[in-house]
RNA sequence: GCGGGUAUAGCUUAAUGGUAAAGCGCCAGCCUUCCAAGCUGGCCACGCGGGUUCGAUUCCCGCUACCCGCUCCA
C-alpha cells in the first residue's frame, strides 16, 4: 500500500473505474440508462465472488461436522414475513420532516405546543440558496434567537458543504402564522413540518401467480435467515443431528434501500451468507453440565465445550469468523463494534458488528447476533407448529434434580426476567410452563447468527487489494502502476501463461502445453500478445498472483534448464525457475 | 424521497451554436530473448426525452444514473 492517505472519493472512483475496465463489476442495465442500486459482476468479479462464496461454504459446512447446508427459495409464504416482524418493521407509515428530511413513524409523533413559524427560503454567502417554504415549530418557551440559530444549524446540516457555515445562513421572509397547543404535524426534535403520511416499505413486493391480485402478494426475501428458521424442523428431522448444530445458507436477498450508495456496498439486490447456529438454552446447559461456562478474556475458544452457554458460543463464532477473514487476507483491516444494550433489538442478547475499512469509511461486513429463541418461537406461535426439540441428555439430567434444585432454577430465571432492560418480563406462569417442558427434555433452541454480506466482502477484498504506485524508468518517464494484491486463495485468475515471444512457434506450442497442463486445476489465462512486461502488468491489474513464462531455456537452449519455466510472483516480482513436472504442485501449495 | 454536484470513446480528459480532439487501453500486422518498448493500420463517444433555433454535444426544461450529505445497517 502507498504511504500517503489517498483522497477517499478519488480512491473509490479509481476502484469503480478499474472494476468496470477489467470486468469485475458493471452498472446494471447500463445500455438502458442503468437501474438504481443494482450492479452486475463481470467475468473476473464472478470468479472472485465464487471463490469467496466457496471459501465461506467450505469453512462453514464442509470442514465441520456440526453444520448443514440449505438452499431455499427467494419466494416464500408471506406469513413468514409477518411472523418474523418484517412486514411491520419494514412497512411502517412514515412521515418525513420537511426541514431535515428525517423520518418518523406516523403513529409515534407526540403532540407538541408552540408557535408555527414560516420562512420563504434561505441563502448563504457561498451562493447556495433554497427558495421553498420552510415551516418550523418554535417550541413553547424557546427564545426567538435560539430558535433561529437552531433552524440555521438544521438547514446547514441538511445542505452539507454547499451552504458553508450554519451561522452565515440567512433566513428569508420570517413570519409567525399560528399558535398550536397539541399538534402532531411537527418533527419531535427538529420541529420541522411533517409531510404526508405514506407507507415506507423496504421489502420488494411481487405477485406469486399469474393473476397478480392482492391475494397473490408476496415479497422477495429481505434476508435469507427466515428460510432457515422455517425449515428448521425439516432439517432437524431429516439429518440425525443434535443441538448444538447449525444450518447455513447462501443466497440473494432484496431490500428497497432508501439510498443505495457506496458502489456495491448498499445494493437493493445482494447476496447473503448466513448461519443459524442452534444451541441449548443456558438453563439446559446448567442442568446437564452443572454449570454454564463464563466468558473471560483469553478463554480458550478453539474447541466447543458441553458447558458453553450462549455467551461462549457467541464469542466462539466471533473468533471463528475472524479467522475466516484472516484467511482471505482481510485480517488487518477489521474492527469490531459490540452493540450496547441501547443499540440491541429487544430480542437480541448481544450483537457484534465486524467492520472493515473501506475508502468511504469503516463499515459493517458481518453481524454476529445472539438472538435467544426469538425467531423459532415467533414461527412456532404464528404457524402453530411446534419448533421444540427433544433432548434426551437433558431429560435424564433433569430427572436427577430435587424439587428444590428445580425451584432454584426457576427463581433464578424469574429474577433475570425482572432485570430485563428491554421488553416485557415473561409472566411467571409462562416461565413455569417453560421449565416444565424443559425438565421433560423439550425446548425451542436458541440461536447464534453470523450473517455476512457477500457483495460487501467482495468489495472489501477489492478495496484492500487495490494498490497504485508510480514507477519511474531509467529515462525518467513515470507511469502509474495498478496492482490488485488479492490473496492467492481468492484471486479470480490464479496463473497467467505466456510464451516469451509470439513469433516463435516452438515457444507458443510449449506454452499452450503448459496452459493445458494447469487449466484443469485452476483458472489460468493464456496471453501471447504484446511484450512480456505488458502481459505481466495486465495480470497485475487483474490481481493474478503468478505468471509462468516459457522461454528458449525451456526448450533446452541451456541443456540444464530444459523443461523449466520462469514463475513470476505478482507482489515481489521475484522469479523462480521451476521444472514443468513440479509446476502444478508448486502453484497449488501457494493457493 | 429531500438538498448539492456530475454525465463526451472501454478508461482519463479536451474543444465547439454548424455532429467532435488527444493520451491510455483494446484489436490486427511487423518487430521484440523477462516487467506497460517501437512502427503501421483499425474499432469505439456527446446518458435519455422534450423545447428554443435554419441548425443543439453546447442554451433551457424534464427524466435516469452516479457522487456528496440526511436516513438505512448484510
Amino acid at each position: 500500500m502507498s504511504d500517503t492517505k489517498p483522497d477517499p472519493i478519488a480512491q473509490m472512483e479509481k476502484i469503480v473505474s478499474l472494476c468496470k475496465r477489467r470486468g469485475f463489476i458493471y452498472p446494471s442495465s447500463e445500455i438502458y440508462g442503468g437501474c438504481g442500486g443494482v450492479w452486475d459482476y463481470g467475468p473476473l468479479g464472478a470468479e472472485l465472488k465464487r471463490n469467496l462464496r466457496e471459501a465461506w461454504w467450505r469453512a462453514m459446512t464442509r470442514d465441520r461436522e456440526d453444520i448443514l447446508g440449505l438452499d431455499a427459495c427467494i419466494l416464500m409464504n408471506p406469513a413468514i414475513w409477518k411472523a418474523s416482524g418484517h412486514v411491520d418493521t419494514f412497512a411502517d407509515m412514515m412521515r418525513e420532516c420537511s426541514l431535515t428530511n428525517k423520518r418518523v413513524r406516523a403513529d409515534h409523533v407526540e403532540a407538541q405546543a408552540g408557535t408555527v413559524m414560516q420562512f420563504t427560503g434561505a441563502k448563504a454567502a457561498t451562493g447556495w440558496s433554497i427558495s421553498r417554504q420552510i415551516t418550523v415549530l418554535m417550541k413553547q418557551g424557546e427564545h426567538i434567537e435560539s430558535f433561529r440559530k437552531r433552524v440555521r444549524a438544521l438547514i446547514g446540516q441538511n445542505a452539507g458543504a454547499a451552504a458553508g457555515k450554519p451561522e452565515e445562513i440567512e433566513l428569508l421572509g420570517e413570519q409567525k402564522t399560528e399558535v398550536v397547543t397539541a399538534s402532531v404535524d411537527f418533527h419531535p426534535e427538529s420541529g420541522g413540518l411533517l409531510g404526508e403520511s405514506r407507507p415506507f416499505n423496504l421489502m420488494l413486493r411481487t405477485y406469486l401467480g399469474p393473476t397478480a391480485t392482492e391475494a397473490d402478494v408476496t415479497y422477495l426475501r429481505p434476508e435469507t435467515a427466515q428460510a432457515i428458521f422455517a425449515q428448521f424442523k425439516n432439517v432437524f428431522d431429516s439429518s440425525r443431528v443434535k443441538v448444538p448444530f447449525g444450518i447455513c445458507q447462501i443466497g440473494k436477498a432484496f431490500r428497497n434501500e432508501v439510498t443505495p450508495k457506496n458502489f456495491t456496498f448498499r445494493s437493493r439486490e445482494f447476496e447473503q451468507m448466513e448461519l443459524e447456529f442452534f444451541i441449548k438454552p443456558d438453563e439446559a446447559v446448567e442442568i446437564i453440565s452443572g454449570e454454564v461456562a463464563k466468558w473471560s478474556d483469553g478463554a480458550d475458544l478453539s474447541e466447543p465445550q458441553p458447558n458453553w452457554g450462549w455467551e461462549m458460543w457467541h464469542r466462539y463464532w466471533v473468533d471463528q469468523r475472524t479467522k475466516f477473514y484472516q484467511n482471505i487476507g482481510l485480517g488487518d483491516v477489521l474492527e469490531y463494534y459490540w452493540q450496547t444494550p441501547a443499540d440491541l433489538a429487544h430480542y437480541a442478547r448481544a450483537c457484534v458488528d465486524i467492520l472493515c475499512e473501506f475508502p468511504f469509511g469503516t463499515e459493517e461486513l458481518e453481524g454476529i447476533a445472539a438472538r435467544g429463541a426469538f425467531d423459532l418461537t415467533a414461527h412456532q406461535q404464528a404457524s402453530t407448529k411446534s419448533q421444540e426439540v427433544f433432548d434426551e441428555d437433558l431429560k435424564n439430567a433433569a430427572a436427577k434434580l430435587t424439587p428444590e434444585q428445580k425451584e432454584a432454577l426457576i427463581q433464578k430465571r424469574l429474577a433475570a426476567e425482572q432485570a430485563k432492560v428491554k421488553g416485557e418480563p415473561m409472566p411467571e406462569a409462562d416461565v413455569r410452563a417453560w421449565f416444565e417442558r424443559l425438565f421433560k427434555g423439550n425446548y425451542v433452541p436458541h440461536v447464534i447468527e453470523p450473517s455476512a454480506g457477500l457483495d460487501r466482502m467482495a468489495l472489501a477484498v477489492i478495496a484492500k487489494a487495490f494498490d497504485e504506485t508510480v514507477k519511474t524508468d531509467d529515462k525518467g518517464k513515470s507511469e502509474t502502476i495498478t496492482v490488485l494484491r488479492f490473496h492467492p486463495r481468492v484471486a479470480p485468475i490464479k496463473c497467467g501463461v505466456f510464451p516469451l515471444l509470439k513469433n516463435k512457434p516452438e515457444l507458443v506450442a510449449k506454452a499452450r502445453e503448459v496452459y493445458a497442463l494447469l487449466k484443469p486445476h485452476m483458472n489460468c489465462f493464456y496471453d501471447e500478445t504484446a511484450s512480456i512486461g505488458r502481459r505481466y502488468a495486465r495480470q497485475d491489474e487483474a490481481g493474478t498472483p503468478f505468471g509462468v513464462t516459457i522461454d528458449f531455456d525451456t526448450l533446452g537452449e541451456k541443456p540444464e534448464l530444459l523443461n523449466t519455466v520462469t514463475v513470476r510472483e505478482r507482489d515481489s516480482n521475484a522469479q523462480h525457475r521451476i521444472q514443468i513436472s513440479e509446476l502444478l504442485g508448486w502453484l497449488q501449495a501457494r493457493l
